[in-house]
DNA sequence: ATAATTATCACGTAAATTGAGGGTATGGTT
DNA sequence: AACCATACCCTCAATTTACGTGATAATTAT
């Protein structure tokens, strides 16, 4: 691979001596150059449309904007630069939250450097670089809780519910009469506590019951 | 290891051939070894308390009940035994079906000696093997779409609408009047095109803009 | 710099939908 | 026999939506 098609990586870590580390490590690879590093978002997401990054490195903590804020703008303004979150915090709100931001990479400060070469390496072939918590945390977080409190059919119902169907539309695709669904979704609401379809589904999806 | 504290294997894969070399392949390793195979799930399921295993290996396309199906019931009857569902498909809805019964990964056939193990491997280490793709495919399905056409002040209350919120109670959070809050659903109906706060959270789902 | 547009906020009434609360009945399971 | 899920019916109150009107601030376009 010639240099002229390295692959663009851009730094954004506001730890000078994590950061030079980085630009190291990513120089020494025959695939990647670095374009840029920066302290902080706000430097990083003004030279954007300069730097074109491919990937982007980016830290959660920092000064000013932090890099979930930064990741979104980022997207924003250059949906083709794929970004992986580099952090110390592996297990909570923010993994997901940065997922949401649009990064398709999630791994540790602790990696060496083959670990952030390979995240390089996994994300140019297609995929989605995450350390094995992570994944675990992913996968988890689709599972359908299987000791739902509901029966199959107001299980049923609440899926036409979450699809924006009225009493009469769900009647209307079940064959059953209007008053019949109305008593169902009066189940469905007694077993859940709640008493509105959008609290039905607030409730479905904390508790993962479709 | 010792033999008696191998993982546990169940295989459940109709094609006698590759079902056989699954069975030598998980022997052929020190830590995990075969409890039993099945070339369908009514009969693993039947012999679940017997076979009590730690790791399945199921495939997706079975004759009778199918694999994710046959997932939900044996995460509901054997919790702790974890599933990795074994396929030829990788970029479909099936995979997002399996992952909601209940499968902790999804590996591919054309998966080699090596590569079956490693998964087995992972999934004891608390992680969650998935090929590149479905890592990919699994994380994208996480991402807010950035062109949403709801203005901050609109997602921040179709927010809490996802919340179960009421007019009342948005407008007591938010310190605007009721009528305010009814004025932005209006406007946020007419953007989603919708009107009901049911279909505006099927449109946020299916757009991702919250 | 000005015009146009958009976002935000506010109020009111009529119509439609939904929820609360009360019943009844049947088939299947345990 | 008891229980549960399912299905159907009624009335009244509460909530939500449809359809108006109008105003100010901020942003964008010309």
């Amino acid at each position: 691979m010639t240099p002229l098609s390295k692959k663009r990586v851009l730094i954004v870590e506001d730890d000078a001596e994590i950061r030079n580390s980085f630009v190291l490590i990513v120089n020494s690879s025959e695939k990647f150059a670095v374009v840029n590093s920066y302290g902080n978002c706000e430097d990083a997401i003004k030279h954007l449309n300069h730097d074109k990054p491919d990937y982007v490195l980016m830290d959660i903590e920092l000064p000013g904007m932090n890099g979930i804020q930064g990741s979104k703008i980022i997207k924003d303004k250059s949906p083709a630069s794929e970004i992986i979150m580099v952090t110390i915090y592996e297990d909570n709100e923010q993994v997901f939250e940065a997922m949401k931001a649009g990064a398709t990479g999630y791994i540790t400060k602790s990696s060496n450097h083959l670990e952030l070469l390979s995240a390089l390496e996994e994300i140019s072939k297609g995929g989605a670089p995450m350390s094995s918590k992570i994944a675990r945390m992913v996968i988890d977080n689709f599972h359908i809780n299987p000791n739902s409190p509901l029966t199959k059919r107001e299980t049923e119902i609440l899926t036409l519910i979450s699809e924006g169907k009225t009493y009469t539309q769900i009647s209307e695709q079940l064959f059953i009469s209007k008053e019949t669904s109305k008593t169902h979704i009066k189940n469905i609401y007694a077993k859940l506590q709640v008493n509105s379809k959008s609290q039905a589904l607030a409730r479905a999806a904390q508790d993962k019951l479709i």
